[in-house]
DNA sequence: GACACTTTGTACCTATCGGTACATGATGTA
DNA sequence: TACATCATGTACCGATAGGTACAAAGTGTC
């Protein structure tokens, strides 16, 4: 029997291929055992190649990214809740997803060459967002260095943590983030 | 006329590979190309092909690390002298290296499983030493999760001014973790 | 149920992959 | 200067890379 699949889905499937070998380590053969996709599937869906699926993966996260975490950011809520429920969001994903982060893992390689406008995008968002927050909380001038700091310890907090194969550390790293943001408001 | 090479000098040629393609981006005739040396020269050196490569420039990396930052960090003048000179050389290292940290890089791809135990010595040797600078300058319970914070903001730092193309986040994100430490101190 | 359209498996292509073999050239030591 | 040792370039290998072509099978619509 033949299992018939929607792009949407083909594009979560190859995100974890990205996520468990790398750009460069995921050769075809490798995403199609992963998603279980054969290579009819995958051009069909992504007629550009593996680049053309690497776009549409950081497409989709990149859009997840902005719906629930930078525009909460922005608008629901008091400043510290905000704040929290960025926290919690980004916890949770990274999380249940092998502590990769695609954008963080792409920069750091060659593949920044080539992906380097979504990746600069992904992370000034973020930032952005964290910042409107921060000065909306009333951080003041620190809004901006502290905004910068987070999303890079973030960054930092999942290497070490999947360095040192601890997921506590990335846990740990975030909650004294969390408490240093609410030292920042009131 | 033909030149001939050293293999310590061969090992700071991989090196430099690996930090542009990535493990697996570096093929052996991109390899073969950025460094000029020919495929006949890196068997010899490295008879155990690309991961025997990889090896020894973690190898190399990894003591160049014991002897310029862990070691001055548990003997050499006080406590905040030392920190202040992991800064410095922290900053030289890898602005001179495209800020690419290769043990952090792996660690975010499948290359982790391969080299998974000198990631993981790197470090915690870097963690435990800079925590004992911090305990023996005054910093109290807090050295704990101050070291681990610097660490992983370095690598955090990393990952972020390379996103953005920015080496100037870099070095801020330094000098607040610089003065941050000479605060715990004192 | 006919028909257009999308999804899927398979066979096949060329280029490049990592790696081996080995003759030739350079080097240091006696 | 003879000789052992180490470094180097080149030719070659099978396996796999990314990608194409296309016929068969599913799916939605009327």
């Amino acid at each position: 029997m033949r299992t018939v699949t929607e792009r949407s889905d083909a594009v979560l499937a190859v995100a974890t291929a990205f996520r468990r070998f790398g750009y460069e380590g995921a050769s075809i053969s490798a995403i199609t055992e992963q998603t279980g996709l054969g290579k009819g599937s995958l051009y069909n869906f992504f007629p550009g190649g593996k680049e053309d699926m690497a776009t549409a993966v950081l497409d989709e996260v990149g859009a997840w990214f902005q719906a629930e975490v930078y525009e909460p950011l922005l608008h629901e809520g008091t400043a510290s809740a905000r704040i929290t429920a960025m926290f919690d969001a980004v916890e949770a994903y990274f999380t249940s997803r092998q502590l990769v982060c695609l954008f963080g893992a792409f920069a750091l390689g060659q593949e920044r060459t080539r992906f380097g406008e979504p990746i600069q995008q992904y992370f000034a968002a973020w930032i952005d967002a964290l910042r409107t927050a921060l000065h909306d909380g009333g951080a003041g001038r620190e809004a901006d260095d502290a905004a910068t700091d987070m999303v890079s310890g973030i960054q930092g907090a999942l290497v070490l943590a999947r360095a040192l194969d601890d997921i506590s550390l990335f846990h740990g790293a975030l909650d004294r983030m969390r408490a240093r943001a609410l030292t920042l408001l009131d």
